[in-house]
DNA sequence: TATTAGCACTCTCATCACGAGAGTGCTAAA
DNA sequence: TTTAGCACTCTCGTGATGAGAGTGCTAATA
């Protein structure tokens, strides 16, 4: 299989059964393909060429004496090298970063725009995550008395997230004290990570002991979970692709996309931790069965080595990877720019 | 319609016709309903008694010489009258009682627990919000200086939860004012709520004053956030329910599922804001167009008064209501012990 | 040698007819 | 008041059929 280069005409023909195929879901024929695009050359060469790329396994029949349907190999020949540099339409742009200025506020808000905008741009489902650290920095501990021996731990990331947590100490300490082990603690972990901060510990008394590797382990705990919420939308969009008219397909489709554990796996294999670029995933490429019919477009967003988090579309193979391609890289692109400025702040 | 009370003999043949509907999805007819339950009347008398039914409003007939399907009319006097206590059978129970216990930790695992029993309970779609305040009370405040004029306030209400925001002021304060004012508020406003805090304003100097709007402004926007993120699950569910075979309904269920305004509309006026009891919601009961062919079963959970939240199923109006409200009434039991231990702890 | 016209053949899919099955309403008898 | 009987209606699954689209192959052509 495709040990041969294809040639230029193959290439096109190639280019054309993909693109023909997004648009009418249906199997491509010789003679439609010369009919449509006016090809200067006739069906039966066609004919021919479409023999040759069905050989090779770019193609496939779904029986016999019906039209071509492109493989998954077809599929990422096209991604790779036919489908040239889409990118959405000015106006479109303006549009989106226009929504995206009009909102202030969370993260989460963020989050919720962003698979909306996808989900619309890209005809298919939208999958987003929140920006999490990518190695969590401690920054700020408070220590609030509440009453008796409990205790409200509030801790500060770098970044601005918070965590929170109750403890019940084993004895009654008061606020003063409290206070200044809050304070003695920051002033030695400030911009250390986990690791850090458990290097310190031996500095303090047995209370500072005590909580300081709570805060080591809450730092470790955040460096772990690295998934948090996926946030889905436009789940409606795939029921009306036709590949799921069957009602069978459509929810295995939906199945899919609500498998956390699954969708967890695949943004984290699949995407490389640094942001940049945007990643396609064409029928699982071997690694997902589950994924076989389903194609995904996937970016990182945010700022390496600060906060991170993972967008993209999932729709079936057939899908229109110019539309998601540009819908992905430039939402990323906004939500990096979002993410970097939180930071800065 | 409906003016006449039911006979005994017309509410066991409404329950059968509900009952038999639900399991069926078919219209059921006066022979399938004899044979089936064995009653002790023929096929005929059966037949009176759907045609008085029918014209009293409890049944429909899709079309002529077909059997009969419930109206919303005849579901609302089956869940109201006829359905009897169900309750989940008590190893169901210890089982979901279980896995409750087995998992600690943060709300969002519990909302994420809560979804998943209902939808596999049920059988339908499930919807779970996260239990938020019902009326906002501060407990403390935490200024902590950053980097020239910037400055993080944290806000920790009652209730452990916490707000932070990114303040820039109008000049850079050194980090012992900043305290010095954070406990000053603290100390006033403690236990009070969005218009008690505004009330203490006065007191403080101009940076405090600055600082408490901002804070009462904080708590105001707490109170007024109602919604929270909706967490769904079991949508590939309602796909499996025959009446979505078609596709086009399938789509209009998780469009439905998938609008959020919608569903928190339907979640804020159609459940009072006490903790207790199920809710049903069936075809949508005139308020809501969209959700003619559907049914919502809902619960608010927490305790009254300090946090709450919201949780059910939707589903066709053919659901089974059994299940789906003993299931809600139960898992709502179980979210309110563990918010209301959260609130004590 | 590469391309093309022509042709026989295949496979899908929408349409239609048809009969089984389930159900109804009505009448008349028990 | 209940029920047996009956004529009638409507849906739905099953083939049969034919149009349409597509193929591969062969032979003629540039």
């Amino acid at each position: 299989m495709s040990i041969e280069p294809l040639t230029e005409r193959q290439e096109t023909v190639l280019a054309l059964v993909v693109h023909e195929y997004i648009e009418s879901a249906r199997p491509v024929g010789s003679k439609r393909l010369v009919d449509r695009y006016s090809l200067r050359v006739s069906s039966a060469t066609v004919r021919n060429e479409l023999a040759s790329l069905t050989e090779t396994g770019y193609l496939r029949q779904p029986h016999t004496s019906a039209g071509r349907v492109p493989t998954e190999q077809g599929y990422r020949y096209f991604v790779a090298r036919l489908q040239g540099d889409t990118d959405l339409p000015a106006s479109e742009k303006r549009l989106i970063s226009h929504q995206f200025h009009q909102m202030r506020g969370d993260v989460d808000e963020w989050v919720r725009l962003a698979a909306s905008i996808l989900a619309t741009q890209s005809q298919v489902a939208s999958l987003v995550t929140s920006p999490l650290p990518d190695r969590t920095v401690f920054k700020h501990l408070e220590l609030i008395g509440t009453q008796g021996r409990q205790v409200l731990m509030v801790l500060v990331l770098e970044g601005g997230d918070v965590r929170q947590q109750m403890l019940t100490l084993s004895e009654t300490i008061d606020q003063s004290k409290l206070r200044q082990t809050a304070e003695q603690i920051t002033a030695a972990c400030e911009g250390r990570d986990a690791n850090g901060v458990k290097a310190q510990t031996s500095r303090f008394d047995v209370l500072g002991r005590e909580i300081a590797s709570l805060v080591a382990e809450t730092l470790e705990r955040a460096d772990e979970f690295s998934g948090g919420e996926i946030h889905r939308d436009g789940l409606a969009n795939v029921l009306s692709q036709p590949e799921f008219s069957d009602t069978e397909r459509g929810r295995n489709a939906l199945k899919l996309l609500e498998e956390r554990s699954l969708l967890e796996e695949v943004l984290a294999k699949a995407l490389s931790p640094k942001v940049g670029g945007v990643q396609v995933v064409i029928g699982g490429e071997g690694a997902w069965e589950e994924l076989r019919d389903y194609s995904m477009v996937l970016a990182r967003y945010g700022a390496t080595g600060k906060a991170t988090g993972t967008l993209g579309v999932l729709g079936p193979t057939r899908m229109s990877y110019g539309r998601s391609i540009s819908a992905v890289r430039y939402v990323a692109g906004l939500m990096s720019n979002l993410v970097v400025e939180a930071f800065d702040a």
